[in-house]
DNA sequence: CTGAAAGCGCTTACAG
DNA sequence: CTGAAAGCGCTTACAG
């Protein structure tokens, strides 16, 4: 006569005829116990086809070995680099995640915050965005730790990783003057981003400052990381600035926009103007031409974020920040200009 | 004095002088309290900032509201667009979805389907994959139901929802037939991919017969839904089919590797040669030229798989099956050709 | 080495 | 309308 219901550890105990607290022992690798009654007890859950209840376990233990991950749908492919490798560090040690796209809605998160809250989970890592202080207080009160991926906060409490992107920007900038440009144009990402909008920007000033060239706010063009904003920006650009002979993208959807308004207007890349992207996501290897772009190392950050998060679970000790390195990567849409 | 561990039910009831049944009464929504009690107990739980243990509440209730997405890396945007659709209904039905990334191989694939079924998980949802025998088997052992998207099968206890794989690409090659082609070459995905593989290419051959083109094997060639497949299958077309007007790809990506390929041998697409793509993608739009492609609803199908599973626990009937439409959406790759 | 019992935070008959 | 009690499937002192 087969169970209705899946087995539990009482029935386990039942066949093994010995109680329940034992078949927990075994069932956990503790000790306490006789090779016997051991053998007992394993020929039972295979018989039985017993599989553990981890959410009784987590109603006792106060661990659910599953963590929260939110993320905003902005550039999708940014951030499922980052969750997947959210999700290979946590799968191999034993941590669930669910995921909450919080797709730029504030209200959204706090809602996704209280169902992780109910839900018991570990610990948050929290993507690409500013932790705002309403969202720092219920974590707070969520007593679990978090940590921030492609973003960074000022709470001792919540460390971050994530590349310098001011230094990322400069140093791509830098590039760019060093393969002649002189005339190099800057479209950013969303304007008030203190993440990933303003540091690139300050970068951009600096290194045009450090090499004596003068600013031209008609330069600055200001996107929002998506493919219209690239486009968009391109052509206000081709417009109020045409003998530009760089640009450098905050994205590289951005990035490919700029290459389709390029196109669209018979300027040639990197022949006519040469263009520099941000991120280095998959889609940089496959425009025409292959995008020139900053590199920041989306998968082992989110793999680094998950390592952080575990580790302050497990310890209770808050991680330190990490800064992870960037690079360019050299492809082809950039050509070199002589001297003027 | 504040309470060091999080407010309970229990200490909903003591502050408000109730016992706890009543406390989960109003919790719930049930019936049986004068309003007076509720006002007290609706107090209490401001006061000790109370909120539910979803954990406990899953252990007596037997249901998590949360669901498993089972899907593999291969493609990441097309996977992206079918997960956010699932979030976006999960979420507003209150379910939370736990995601796995089996990254095309088989055994973690089946340790995934372990641990959804240790944390009872009330539901799961199999994306882009075969289910293969032993999976079906461990999941009819969970006695939970699951759905297939962009998938399908021979159980009758697993719905899916898809394209009309075959239908699709008989569409787009006649498509292009009509638009005068007729030395329509295909780089399909992966060979032996009963799904998404084979049924496109059977479109294809089909296509072609009932507009009496014979079919030439060369002008056949095999890719794997990526890129570099594109990339490879265009030039080695360009090799031993140079005579080629129209290619067909089984992917977007695989489209964008037709593109690079061709610019690098100076062919020009429109000019030179057609092409059309699979699944419309955001990426379809971003190339140049923008991609001709047949258009999956992604999001959508997502969502329908969500509402289906979703039907499917609250109900216990298996749900329908659903083709759901697809279309072909023409941006700048497919050029006309007069009749020779 | 082993078991009886308490308890994790809830829900739900059952009585009153 | 309200509460005491049993129970969901586990783990973990505590005794022996």
């Amino acid at each position: 006569m087969k169970p209705t219901h899946s087995a539990t550890i009482k029935d386990v105990a039942k066949k093994a005829k010995v109680s329940i607290a034992t078949v927990s022992r075994v069932l956990n690798n503790l000790t306490g116990y006789s090779d016997k009654t051991r053998q007992k007890v394993m020929e039972a859950i295979k018989e039985t086809n017993y599989q553990p209840n981890a959410i009784a376990r987590g109603l006792i233990n106060k661990r659910t070995q599953t963590i929260g991950v939110l993320l905003p749908k902005v550039s999708v492919q940014f951030s499922s680099d980052i969750l997947q490798g959210i999700g290979e560090y946590a799968q191999s040690h034993d941590y669930s995640v669910i995921v909450c796209n919080t797709d730029a809605d504030g209200s959204r998160t706090l809602k996704y915050l209280q169902v992780l809250r109910e839900k018991q989970v570990d610990g948050i890592i929290y993507t690409s965005e500013v932790l705002k202080p309403e969202y720092y207080e219920v974590i707070q009160a969520m007593k679990i730790p978090v940590v921030l991926v492609a973003s960074e906060s000022p709470y001792a409490s919540v460390p971050y990783v994530k590349v310098n992107d001011w230094q990322a920007s400069y140093d791509a900038v830098t590039y760019l003057i060093g393969k002649g440009h002189r005339r190099i144009a800057m479209i950013s990402g969303t304007e008030k981003d203190p993440i990933a909008g303003r540091p690139r920007v300050q970068g951009y000033l600096k290194a045009l400052a450090d090499h004596g060239i003068p600013f031209d706010s008609k330069y600055l063009v200001h996107g929002n990381f998506l493919f219209d904003g690239g486009y968009r920006g391109m052509e206000e650009i081709l417009q109020k600035a045409p003998e530009v002979t760089a640009v450098f993208a905050a994205s590289d959807e951005t990035a490919l926009g700029v290459l389709s308004a390029a196109a669209k207007h018979g300027v040639k890349v990197p022949q006519d103007l040469s263009l520099v992207g941000y991120d280095n996501v998959k889609l940089a290897q496959m425009s025409v031409p292959a995008l020139t772009t900053v590199q920041q190392p989306l998968f082992a950050m989110g793999q680094v974020a998950a390592a952080k998060l575990i580790s302050m679970i497990m310890t209770g000790v808050v991680a330190e920040n990490q800064l992870v390195p960037h690079s360019i990567v050299e492809r082809e849409t950039v050509g070199t200009i002589g001297n003027d």
